[in-house]
DNA sequence: ACGGAGATCTTCT
DNA sequence: GAAGATCTCCGTT
């Protein structure tokens, strides 16, 4: 499948999170692909929005928020997780998708293995569980996500239609963001989907 | 099933 | 010095 392009990710950053559920994820490592179909994401909006890292202006950590749209942001978090961001929208105007959860596709048993012991379904269901997964690390902070030489980038796939799209606030930030930051429904995910992240039962 | 706390370190106050 | 776009383990029910 080709590959999302620049023009792509120079949409803001709502747009991109809709429409990035259903695309495929892709990790080639030593000439071996692991992909998976992206099931759960959430948008952070410019410094206008509280809850982004861009929110408190550029550091050294969020820089690539302003760079290049098309490119990751990853970031190391909680002293043990990296999260894996699409850097979205024009250069200078920092936004960015969080991709959340993805559902296996290629290369389980290299996932099953980074995944050691847990169950299936806790392989990919969270952001620092599927950069695990994919042995996705500060190493590719900054890596084009239009390009395969970079070892990651996102392939287009089946557009998931809006009855099986739900949408929520975003999930994990502090009671420190004020509203109407907390609650803005920018959190995207497919409905009934066992990879998505806190799935108990009932909510999904 | 649910809740609390620890892990572990970078970044910002 | 404290909190963080998290996950896992261990306790109790």
């Amino acid at each position: 499948m080709p590959l999302l392009s620049r023009d792509y990710y120079t949409q803001d950053a709502t747009t991109v999170a809709r429409t990035l559920l259903g695309a495929t994820l892709v990790r080639q490592i030593d000439g071996r692909r692991i992909s998976g179909r992206i099931v759960e994401v959430e948008a952070y909006h410019q410094q206008s929005d509280a809850a982004s890292h861009s929110h408190r202006g550029q550091t050294p950590r969020n820089q690539p928020m302003w760079g290049t749209p098309g490119h990751a942001y990853v970031y190391f978090t909680y002293g043990m997780y990296w999260l894996l961001n699409a850097v979205c929208e024009p250069v200078d105007y920092p936004a960015a998708v969080l991709i959340r959860a993805i559902e296996p596709l290629d290369g389980l048993d290299l996932i099953a293995a980074h995944r050691d012991g847990r169950s299936p379904k806790e392989w990919t269901s969270g952001p620092g569980r599927l950069t695990r997964a994919l042995a996705i690390t500060g190493d590719l902070n900054r890596a084009d996500l239009t390009l395969q030489t970079s070892g990651l980038w996102i392939e287009t796939g089946d557009p998931v239609p809006d009855d099986q799209v739900k949408t929520g606030p975003r999930i994990g930030l502090g009671t420190r963001v004020p509203e109407p930051w907390l609650s803005m429904p920018w959190r995207w995910w497919v409905a009934n989907n066992p990879h998505v992240s806190r799935v108990r039962a009932g909510s999904g």
